[in-house]
DNA sequence: CTGAAGATTTGACATATATCAAGAAGTCGC
DNA sequence: GCGACTTCTTGATATATGTCAAATCTTCAG
């Protein structure tokens, strides 16, 4: 039961589409599922990385926490999502974020130092991973010019757009406001008022 | 001559190190040498990715333009640092940052579609791709957290103590003002001001 | 259904930083 | 060394966003 959601999930997620029968094999083996319930914490920044993970099922908040204590929230990853794979070719492999689940939660772990000795033979999905990488660089790079450039109204307004279903403009909060907001690097308060003034100004609905 | 300052440059920079001696000349030969002066652009944000670079002497900054004009220093590169080179591994790859000489400047433009074709015989340098895409990424991520969790004060003294040579605090400001100001956020004038209130509190000196 | 705990909103206020405008200082060609 | 040009600094003011506290609104266990 287990090893065919593993199966499944494997084959549904690109980073693993270039690996043989074998090799996907190997990955199971060193690979093993955890489950997490809401609020629970799967690692924290500083802990020694032992493996990357890809989201079988929920969402899980990936965040910083500074020395006085804030905490930003950095992704929300979800269904077929990988992270932490980066970290495998970090000479000090400490995480840098905490990860904490959202709402329950199954993940794959994925052991990172058998997975990069594996990948040793499967260039292609070297090239895969580069392609992630290089994917999500641009997107921190986005972020870092959207977090300088723009006023949080306008990254709450592009947030809203990115994440509403394709050809609609209704969109479904099914994660705490409060978490977003830090995703977006606003104050709750700020996100509401926000949302209020955008209200307001007949820019959009609120159910 | 020319060859030989390419070839020193190479050997020097991490990246290439795995590579054996005919990799070399075949990334040579598909690399040529850019000089610019200070001001002149290599490349525009959108501009169609052809080449990586490794910078062989001077400074370059790297910037992004939002539609309104304004601008946001993302990186400062110099001597031995490599960019663009994630690019590569991007489906539509448009740069996504302009590129400007703030010194007069020379550069080895290295073709992204050959090297990338060489990569493919080379694993051990795939590898050290990937650890330089990983170091970039949680050097984005700590960028992106310190914007969101920190003043200006603390990404300037954070700055100004990453940026002073080993055991001395004496920083020599090399680049205009206004370019750090912008690579931290911070307009100009705040800049000034910031750094007039570390006087001012005896935690820095001006010459 | 009720009440307690948590999340969200609202209000009043504080603060960091941006903006606009003007002055000072440094840089460079001649 | 002198004007012209740029860059940097300073001042006055505006604005977005944060902070703290209280008031609502949810959620959910019992």
């Amino acid at each position: 039961m287990d090893s065919n959601i593993t199966t499944e999930a494997l084959n549904a997620s690109h980073l693993f589409s270039g690996l043989s029968d074998d090799q996907l094999s190997r990955v199971r083996k060193y690979s093993h599922v955890t489950e997490l319930d809401e609020g629970e914490s799967l690692f924290c920044q500083g802990d020694e990385v032992t493996c990357f993970y890809l989201v079988l099922d929920g969402k899980t908040k990936l965040f910083r926490v500074s020395p006085d204590g804030k905490e930003k929230v950095v992704d929300i990853v979800s269904k077929g999502d990988t992270f932490a794979e980066a970290l495998m070719f970090v000479d000090q492999p400490y995480y840098p974020v905490n990860a904490t689940a959202l709402t329950p939660c199954t993940v794959l772990g994925i052991n990172s130092r058998h997975f990069k000795t594996m990948l040793r033979d499967s260039i292609d999905t070297c090239f895969l991973l580069m392609g992630r990488m290089s994917f999500r660089l641009r997107g921190l790079i986005q972020e870092i010019d959207t977090l300088s450039l723009n006023t949080g109204t306008v990254r709450i307004v592009t947030y809203l757009l990115q994440h509403a279903p394709e050809d609609s403009d209704i969109f479904e909060l099914d994660i705490a406001k409060s978490v977003i907001a830090s995703r977006l690097s606003v104050k709750p308060e700020t996100f509401s008022r926000i949302l209020k003034n955008l209200h307001e100004q007949n820019i959009l609905t609120i159910n």
